[in-house]
DNA sequence: GGATAATTGAGACTGAGTTGCAACTAGGAA
DNA sequence: TTCCTAGTTGCAACTCAGTCTCAATTATCC
C-alpha cells in the first residue's frame, strides 16, 4: 500500500484530516533517506515553497510515527531523529561525536539477551534505546578525537550550523 | 583510597580547588545508594542546611564524573541522573515508564557483541547508552501499562512530582 | 451549501542545562 | 601570617528542544 493511502487510512481511522500541511510533510520525509531531525525537515520544506509551522511539524511527527511509517530516534544528546520505516526492520545506532554521521547496526543477539534479561527481571518491555558513541572511520585518527566520553562531558561537535537568526538553522546531515 | 582523598587528588591535579560547595556535594553523593538527579541531590542539600546553588551543582558533576568517582547516566527522557561508581563496573539501564524504578543489568555479551560490530565498521566507540524500556513487575498488569512507545510517542509517568514554585521540587526515585 | 470538529500558526511557555559577571576564596608565594 | 591570584560561587539572564493556548481556518460529513 502506498505511503499516502497509508497514512490516509491511519487518519481516518482516527478521525483526524488530511490537510496540505500533512500531504506536505508526508511528501518531504518519503523524499528524504537517512536520519533526518525536526530543522533538517522544516528547512526543506520552506526550501520547497511549504508553509509549514513548527508547531504543526511537532504535531505531525507523532502521527507518522504512529502510523508507522516512520520511527522516532530518541537521542541522548537530546535532539531527536527519525527515519522512514517502510519496508525496514528494528536496527540500533552509532553516533559519531565528530561528524555526526549515524551508522546502522542489528543483532539479533543482543535483542534476544535483553529478552531474557526482562524474562529474568520480570520486566515488561516496551522498547530500548541502544546507541554506541564514538568516531567513524573518516573521523577517527583525527587529532580532536580521543579523549572526551567515557569519562568527562562526552559532548562533542553537535552539527548544529552556528545559524543566524532565531531557529533559522539549515542543518544537512551527512 | 577514600572518596575524599581521591577527588582532592584529582582536583589538585588539576590546579582546581576543594572548596566548601565541593565537599558537602561529594558527601551527599556518597550517602545515596541507586540513581539520583540533580533535583534530588540539591533538595538533599538543602535540608541538610547546605547552600549550594544550582549553577554550582552543575559545574560540580562533571569533575566528579571526571574524577572517577560517580557516572553519568544520559537518560532519554532528558533527564540526567548519576550513580556512585566506586567499586561498581559498567552496567545498563531498565526503566520503568510508570514508576520511574530504575533496574541494572549487564551482559559480557552485548558488551562483546558492540565490540564486534564496531570493528567491522571501522567504528572507534567511546562509550554507548542502552536502556530498556518498559514495566516493572509491580507495574506491569496495571491499567495504565500497556500500549504506549514501540510506536506512539513514548513519555508516560514521570515520576516528577507536581511541584509548587519554580524548581522546588522534591522527588525521592525509589 | 452548511454544520462542526479538527487543524493551523504565532507566540508564550516549560524544563533541563549553560553562561556572563561581579563578588568571593582557596592555597601557594613571600 | 599576610598577599596575591587564579579558580569559584550565586544569581539572573540565556539557550534550546519541545509543548501549549487560542483565535482564525478548513477538511469532512450531511
Ligand atoms: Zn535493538
Ligand atoms: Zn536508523
Ligand atoms: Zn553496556
Ligand atoms: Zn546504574
Amino acid at each position: 500500500m502506498p505511503a499516502i493511502e497509508r497514512f490516509a487510512k491511519y487518519l481516518s481511522e482516527n478521525r483526524l484530516k488530511m490537510t496540505r500541511e500533512r500531504r506536505a510533510i508526508l511528501a518531504d520525509v518519503l523524499s528524504v533517506r537517512g536520519h533526518f531531525d525536526v530543522d533538517d525537515l522544516l528547512a526543506r520544506l520552506r526550501r520547497s515553497g511549504h508553509h509549514v509551522s513548527r508547531a504543526t511539524l511537532y504535531r505531525t511527527l507523532p502521527r507518522l510515527v504512529e502510523s508507522g511509517l516512520i520511527h522516532k530516534v530518541e537521542m541522548v544528546d537530546g535532539q531527536a531523529r527519525y527515519e522512514l520505516m517502510i519496508g525496514r526492520h528494528h536496527h540500533d545506532h552509532m553516533v559519531c561525536l565528530r561528524c555526526g554521521t549515524i551508522l546502522e547496526f542489528e543483532s539479533p543477539e543482543v535483542e534476544r539477551i535483553q529478552e531474557d534479561v526482562c524474562r529474568r527481571k520480570k520486566f515488561v518491555m516496551t522498547g530500548h534505546t541502544h546507541q554506541i558513541r564514538g568516531y567513524c572511520v573518516s573521523c577517527a585518527g583525527d587529532d580532536r578525537a580521543r579523549a572526551l566520553d567515557s569519562r568527562g562531558s562526552n559532548v562533542a561537535g553537535r552539527s548544529r550550523a552556528g545559524a543566524g537568526g532565531a531557529r533559522a538553522g539549515g542543518r544537512t546531515g551527512p
